[in-house]
RNA sequence: GUCCCCAUCGUCUAGCCUGGUCCAGGACGACGGCCUUUCACGCCGUUAACAGGGGUUCAAAUCCCCUUGGGGACGCCA
């Protein structure tokens, strides 16, 4: 049998990292056996859900390189195909009509938290046999005793007792269908065969097991994977900073390293950290996922981010790069002058707004000045070296970076002097910062104009 | 409160299923050093963990139990 897993964001909000992990199990799982991925937007809860962040889940999703087969099922779209089970469910007596209000629900609920014992609807209509009725819901008769085990690809065999679960709400007054009921009817009849979510949802399985029961479906395989912390070990939330991946995205990390750094959190392959996509499909195995909770590392994102930056090809920083350069006011830069300085802040950056913040002193007329750098080092004593460094580059037919060193450390050997006297003093001269690339690469990949005016600038 | 899940360095983890090869390995970070024209890269090294207690066994990080801690779920939300 093909696999077929699904992942199914409710377009509440953005696509945020753990769910993004989540869809990557489920998106490997499927792939590395040539089976289906598919997406459903469970968008049922009409008040918080947007359109909006459907777009944005789906941006995401194509952003991490996470592709899905056929076209997303909505949830909103199949209230006549869940109301049909529901009622296939009332016939056959595998759930009944209730007419208690949520008045009197929640007094049994109180009743029972004050007798320490699980908050649960008491069945009075189980048996009453009750029809439609305006305010009444339809609740799935569950069974009393005995144990529903659901044998977790992840965690084993997990068994919970019959007694601790009451009679769920399937179809609410309104007459829409809960969570529960429209989950296990979609799993059903799209054909999954492999339903993988965060463990969060572990108490809700023996709910669904029951529906799946009750409907005479066949129970898929589960596997709950462990959740994602936050540095405080407290579910991610946004206080702990950027939980959205396209916030990732703003701040130049790439797919490919959020992707990396994602399925290492709850998954290893003996001691391996870098994975391509190909190795990721060739080694991926539900099996040797973990069970454990996991915080996620942003220092570690960033070296990953880093590794594949330094990997990365030319053009594509470039375009990336001219993207955030273009947004702060650097438009039309030259692709060949951008692939010149590129690979000299490649080992520099450890995301592309790291990289663009260096790249200012590459693309601006003229880089701005460390003022206190400039005290320091372009004094009277170091002016003059520079006013003659410049006349050696203006000299130069080949400007290229050895014979310009070459050239530069002959005119302070006749002199005695040592590089490092004009070493900073050069730096500040042509970037206005203490600190950048190698003097001489940056020199060559400036180009002689470029070069030439910078000098002139701070040395008359 | 009730139920469920989880538990190896600060963090991600290997090892656990199939006890001995583990005075516990790798990676990120931190710290130190090398390289060096600055900053990085790179290279080398150091730091640091089997939550606690009982068992079982010749032998336990590995198996069992309890405790503790953390997380999650208990909704006419998803």
């Amino acid at each position: 049998m093909s696999i077929v897993t699904r992942f199914a964001p409710s377009p509440t909000g953005q696509l945020h990292i753990g769910g993004a992990r989540t869809a990557i199990f489920s998106w490997l799982l499927a792939r590395q056996a040539g089976g289906r991925f598919v997406l459903r937007i469970e968008d049922t809860d009409t008040v918080r859900s947007q359109a909006a962040y459907t777009e944005g889940i789906l941006a995401s999703m194509k952003w991490l390189g996470l592709d899905w087969d056929d076209e997303p099922i909505y949830q909103t779209q199949r209230f006549d195909i869940y109301n049909k089970f529901i009622d296939s469910m009332i016939e056959n007596g595998t759930a009944y009509w209730c007419s208690c209000t949520p008045e009197e629900v929640e007094a049994m609920r109180e009743a029972a938290r004050a007798g320490g014992t699980k908050p649960k609807y008491d069945g009075r209509c189980r048996e009453r046999g009750l029809g439609p009725g305006p305010g009444r819901v339809v609740r799935l008769k569950a069974p009393l005793a005995g144990t529903t085990i659901m044998d977790d690809l992840v965690h084993g065999p997990v068994a919970f007792d019959n007694a601790e679960l009451d009679d769920m709400i399937l179809r609410r007054s309104d007459n829409t269908p809960t969570y529960n009921l429209a989950v296990v009817v979609d799993d059903a009849t799209m054909g999954i065969t492999h339903v993988i979510r965060g463990d969060d949802h572990i108490n809700n399985t023996p709910k669904q097991i029951m529906i799946y029961n009750a409907l005479g479906f066949p129970l898929p395989k589960f596997g709950h994977v462990p959740m994602i912390l936050g540095p405080d070990k407290k579910k991610l939330s946004k206080r702990h900073g950027a939980t959205a991946v396209y916030e990732y995205e703003a701040q130049g990390i790439l797919p490919e390293a959020m992707l990396n750094c994602l399925v290492r959190l709850g998954w290893s392959f003996g001691d391996q950290e870098i994975f391509s996509r190909e190795e990721l499909l060739q080694h991926f195995s539900i099996g040797s996922l973990g069970k454990s909770a996991s915080v996620f590392d942003n220092e570690k994102l960033l070296w990953l981010n880093q590794h594949y930056i330094k990997e990365a090809d030319l053009d594509r920083l470039a375009g990336l790069l001219a993207a955030i350069l273009g947004e702060r006011g650097h438009a039309g830069l030259d692709a060949g002058y951008l692939k010149a300085f590129i690979p000299l802040l490649q080992p520099r950056s450890r995301t592309m707004v790291e990289m663009a913040d260096q790249a200012e002193m590459f693309v601006a007329d003229e880089p701005a000045l460390d003022e206190a750098a400039a005290a320091k080092f372009l004094t009277e004593e170091t002016k003059p070296h520079l006013a003659e460094i410049a006349r050696i580059f203006e000299a130069a037919d080949d400007f290229q970076q050895e014979p310009l060193e070459a050239a530069v450390k002959a005119y302070l050997d006749a002199k005695e002097l040592k590089f490092k006297l004009v070493a900073q003093p050069l730096r500040v001269a042509l970037t206005g910062r203490t600190a950048s690339p190698g003097l001489f690469e940056m020199v060559e990949a400036m180009g002689k104009e470029r070069v030439l005016k910078r000098l002139k600038r701070v040395a008359g």
